[in-house]
DNA sequence: CTGGAGTTAAAAGAAAAACTTTGTCGATAT
DNA sequence: ATATCGACAAAGTTTTTCTTTTAACTCCAG
């Protein structure tokens, strides 16, 4: 845990690296070039090898050693974390935007139709959306709070299950009428049917393959099928009576209540092994834009 | 990218949070109690507020604030990760330990069995193993390269494929023997198939499912199964005989050629979405011990 | 109650850095 | 050739950091 080191000697080296000249590196640390030069020099001698390969001649005369090469990265990822560090620091709770990160779908679906109701109950928080597929590091996104897809276990960050889902097939109601025969599972079979790629990557999360085998269709001979790399662009695809879409109960509540779409088969019962969960890094969890939003997160589900 | 803050100060003031006391942090660092606070002081007023509740009274006197312990997290793994830097300075190319971090299965099956032959060709490299299902993160874990499973992007390593693989049933040659029918894949409906549960993290991964599709099994209802949490397992009972194992051509290359397992159905090809790849942090592929085992994989591979 | 051991705090002086100044040298560009 | 630019070196200066000392305070033991 020590680093006993002259920290100020390894910012020089590090911006010495990146710039590579004294010269520039002493402007940017607001420092003369011999200054730069001498704290180089100090943690070479403590480190007893040389950090650059001092080339007399040539456009650039200041080349990293490998050795030194090979710990720049760790090196910048070290300094970008404390900065981040005082950062925080010096905001504090002060500051007033909100960063949280959703999938996509997500927030297409769910969080854009409902996030009015936040700013109106708070107008002083700025609310920025962080919209991605992968989780991303909430420590060097910036990120407050997340609303993500999952088991439950994200290594490092508070997970508190927001809803749980269902899964279902569902169409627009043209085509439930044309077709009008749909009324028991192996009906499908001769329905386009949608698949949805985004959620390959999700363990235990049922595909139509293991929807239709709970549904008791043997043999589901690969219907038709369109493959569509996007959730919310599935249910568009669906509403716009492409096919039966295999939809989570979330993401499709407002179309269901919309008359979008429609259920099909509510006999058939599929709940998905993940969930929607709050996440966020345990020491922002008293935050109060974070707590404001969790709590509003909640009422909001609560409310349907 | 500026941290232009008294850096030590900034350490001082971690310490001091750890300890829960100026004297105890100041016994770290190797200072007087009066200097730890100084320079947490001065940290105080270039903030502008407290990072410290001072209390007169209790054992405790020393408790951090809201936002210092918010901030503390992040100030900790800066610190941490310019140690690694230094370390990583001051090692140079000169450690002879090579971390390399496979899963088990991987280890157990493929591996070990020929490591003995990379320790043989250099005596001087110790070799330290990581096994692990998930990938780790190489710059905290200290490792310096890995073979690992999967489409071949990893962010900010280096990845490069190693060996491409094909997934076939296979099962013991007594059981071969005893159901002397098993014949065309069909038959495979009366027998115990092995599912290898560890895999299904895997996007791309063929499942028995999908490779009775391939077969042209239709409607694999579901036959007698055996679920097992480890590769290295699941092969296991296939040469106990307990079933039918869909096994990865790389990992029982070893069984198959001491003929302790046999390949069922050669005729039908059933190649995996994923390879294996050999990965490693960018900045560390010039080190000798790295460009050695990479060397090494690669030739082992080639040798068959 | 009282004294010792443990804190933090505040001052001033001592020590150790970090930095500047000045000047030299080699290579490059004009 | 010569002006320029950047690294290097040595000596001097400034600033920071640390220690020392003193004080005030709390807790605990006698």
């Amino acid at each position: 845990m020590k680093s006993p080191v002259h920290l100020n000697a390894l910012r020089a080296f590090e911006a010495s690296a990146r710039h590579k000249s004294f010269s520039a590196a002493a402007a940017e640390l607001n420092v003369t070039p011999a200054a730069v030069g001498q704290l180089v020099r100090t943690l070479e001698e403590w480190l007893g090898m040389p950090l650059f390969h001092r080339a007399s001649s040539g456009r650039v005369r200041l080349v990293p050693t490998e050795a030194a090469e090979r710990a720049l990265p760790d090196i910048r990822a070290g300094f970008d974390r404390l900065a981040l560090g005082l950062e925080r620091l010096k905001e504090g709770s002060a500051s007033n935007v909100l960063t949280v990160t959703v999938s996509p779908a997500f927030a297409a679906k769910w969080l854009l139709p409902r996030i009015d109701r936040f700013q109106a109950a708070w107008p002083d928080t700025d609310v920025r959306l962080d919209t991605n597929h992968k989780p991303v590091d909430f420590a060097v996104q910036r990120v407050d709070v997340g609303v993500r897809y999952g088991p439950g276990n994200w290594p490092g960050l508070e997970a508190e299950k927001l809803m749980e889902e269902e899964v279902y097939p569902v169409c627009s109601p043209g085509l439930l009428r044309e077709h009008g025969r749909l009324r028991k599972p192996t009906d499908l079979a001769r329905e386009i049917l949608i698949h949805d790629l985004s959620m390959d990557g999700y363990t235990g999360f049922p595909s139509w393959m293991a929807w239709l085998k709970k549904a008791g269709v043997a043999g589901a001979a690969t219907p038709r099928g369109m493959q569509i790399n996007n959730s919310a662009a599935v249910l568009q695809a669906a509403i716009d009576g492409h096919g039966v879409a295999l939809a989570r109960s979330v993401m499709v509540r407002d179309d269901l209540a919309a008359g979008r779409l429609v259920r099909l088969f509510p006999e058939v019962e599929c709940a998905s092994a993940l969930a929607y969960y709050v996440v966020y890094r345990p020491e922002c969890g008293n935050l109060p834009r974070v707590k404001a939003f969790r709590d509003w997160l909640f009422t909001e589900v609560a409310a349907g």
